[in-house]
DNA sequence: TTGAAAGCGCTAACAG
DNA sequence: CTGTTAGCGCTTTCAA
């Protein structure tokens, strides 16, 4: 009958001192026995573990963290946990993180710079290191967030920070091959966000590949880096055709497809596109999007690893960025450059592309 | 020179006794002043919180979670991180914990039981409640789990647990109203896991529906409710055809439609193919899905609502399952049934669906 | 190899 | 309203 509101839950677990008791011996001991086995007798070592599995015991991260000042946690501070791209990092940290016996702290600050701060801030205080995946913040704001946990950088080269990305200009100049050998002589770039380092990078990369090889290159935007952003792209393209569209991402590319197919565009036949990244999605829109693969599982986890390394004392490598490779994913999307450029003869049935369907295929229901 | 291996971060961080110094007052104001205030002079806890900000004092939540037994941090156990269906779950959950003050340690086990028992072994400890969003693990061992700490299960109902699910019945009932209406008088429906709860009710859900409508309902597999489960359905369907097909999920149903058409079968025209859950990419697949919006986003948030309200010392509603609406959503997958039902005239170009697009342009872009 | 004792930073009771 | 005093459960010296 007693109705007096609980605060600890009713039978508090066991602790260290109740195993102690238990198996007769010190609680350091039972202590040791987790934390440093080996210093501690094989025998004793037994009773220890045996009393400590009767009694259900585990021990008390708050607790340790408390007097270790090691919390074995580390935060993924991403933009925006349904956006595709951060899927498979995410997954990939998890991996790298329960891998080294660390748990993993998820915050996702919905492409805000404030919200980004505040998660920063939050997280600090609860793990020994974060991973910033996509930061929208300014340098200067990831520094601050470097000094006071060690810290690594993904998708963004920050000078003094260590940082993963990925191959940027390779996976552009392979746009660029690629569509030059179809014929293109006009590149088209679809920009992202300006306050996205990868933009900077894949626009800057795609010019310079283009001017290697001979092509022109355009940019129009920027756009937001979703569906929604491709799709308003439409309008601006078709004031300014061309027939090759390089997509800052595949969000966009898909969204853009779509908008210029019910605008009666044919893709590939008429424009050829182009996505990045190779997310979810990408493998079974119509027609299969041609895009760069990026390793993105491996981006999450070499960033883990990375920052788990530095807090078991490894060097903080801060000069330049880990960079991991790229691969241009050939699907339906593009297409030989047909002779007639601007205003195409719509309704013309002549399908010339088997090979349109040939490569995307092959990847369907890979997942 | 001093190189000794320094263990804690070099200059540790200021405490609640550097700001008491600073502030001239007791460490149990300072304390007070951040848990409490209210309790403490307006005077006094403007000089604390002035001393706070100067030295960059920030709360341990490890010190405060051994000392109040609140970690403030909830787990999220997931199958897996990359399947689209838990995004928008693991976003709601996200939402909902950040809004309350709540960190969110995420957790995925790879759709395997065994990772699944890990995972909440190694979470437990370290957080105040579990949300469990589609757990493979069985009754009992969910209820082993929900005795160490507050748990809300989702998307399955169990006794004895505090539970959120989404309304399949009604979900299965709409799909079969619509697919009666397009005039299909025999539906297929293709099974996800066994262990899956979410497909029995489903299955039985849709048996019901179709019952009371006079359709008939046949079923087929289980396949993995992946895409290339769908995929291998298509082979049993062409042994077995029908015009109209409820697959388990989206996944599968995208799947199944690729290889359909990789077949040379025509969807809508000859199949009619219906999913679950409205998941990213279900609007941009050809054709747009018919498929059942399931509000996801609201699952997850719903779930770790209902954990911290527990954990308020709010009621532990343990009956019947919460339940949240769904509805049908229409797009270009399915179609009025045609008069050929099997062994299709291929090739013919009769097409008759303007229906089949004009709903599906709507939902594009909308991420 | 083991035990005893002193904290880690914070909160919560109890006096004042 | 504020100061004092015990711990929370674990690790870590320091002796034995």
């Amino acid at each position: 009958m007693t109705d007096e509101p609980r605060r600890r839950p009713a039978r508090s677990a066991p602790t260290i001192y109740d195993v102690a008791r238990v198996a007769g011996v010190a609680p350091s001991t039972v202590s040791r026995t987790f934390s440093r086995p080996g210093r501690v007798n094989a025998e004793t070592a037994e009773r220890v573990r045996e009393a400590a599995a009767r009694l259900g015991y585990r021990t008390s991260p708050p607790a340790r963290a408390l007097s270790t000042g090691r919390s074995s946690m580390v935060a993924l501070v991403i933009p925006d946990v349904t956006n595709p791209v951060y899927f498979d990092i995410t997954r990939g940290a998890e991996d790298a993180a329960a891998e080294a016996g660390y748990t993993l702290l998820l915050a996702d600050f919905r492409e805000s710079g404030r919200l980004e701060r505040e998660a920063i801030d939050r997280a600090v205080p609860a793990v020994e290191g974060l991973v910033l995946g996509g930061p929208r913040i300014s340098d200067s704001a990831l520094r601050m967030a470097a000094k006071q946990r060690p810290t690594v950088v993904l998708n963004r080269a920050v000078p003094d920070i260590p940082s993963v990305v990925i191959d940027n200009p390779r996976g552009m100049r392979r746009i660029a091959e690629h569509l030059g050998a179809l014929g293109h002589a006009t590149l088209t770039y679809l920009a992202g966000p300006e306050e996205s380092w990868a933009d900077g990078m894949r626009w800057r990369s795609l010019r310079e590949a283009a001017l290697e090889l001979d092509l022109r290159v355009r940019r129009l935007g920027p756009y937001p880096p979703t569906l929604a952003g491709g799709l308003a792209a439409a309008d601006d393209l078709r004031r300014n055709p061309t027939t090759a569209v390089v997509a800052y991402n595949d969000l966009m590319a898909i969204g853009l497809m779509h908008e210029l197919q019910r605008l009666g565009v044919s893709v590939p036949r008429e424009v050829s596109i182009v996505g990045f990244d190779n997310i979810f999605g990408s493998d079974f829109c119509t027609p299969p999007l041609t895009t760069v693969a990026a390793p993105l599982r491996k981006l999450g986890a070499a960033g883990v690893r990375r920052l788990i390394g530095q807090l078991g004392g490894g060097p903080v490598r801060t000069g330049r960025p880990e960079v991991l490779p790229v691969q241009l994913v050939v699907r339906g999307s593009t297409a030989q450059r047909s002779r007639n450029r601007s205003s195409p003869a719509r309704g013309t049935t002549s399908v010339s592309g088997s090979a349109a369907h040939a490569s995307g295929s092959t990847s369907a229901g890979s997942r």
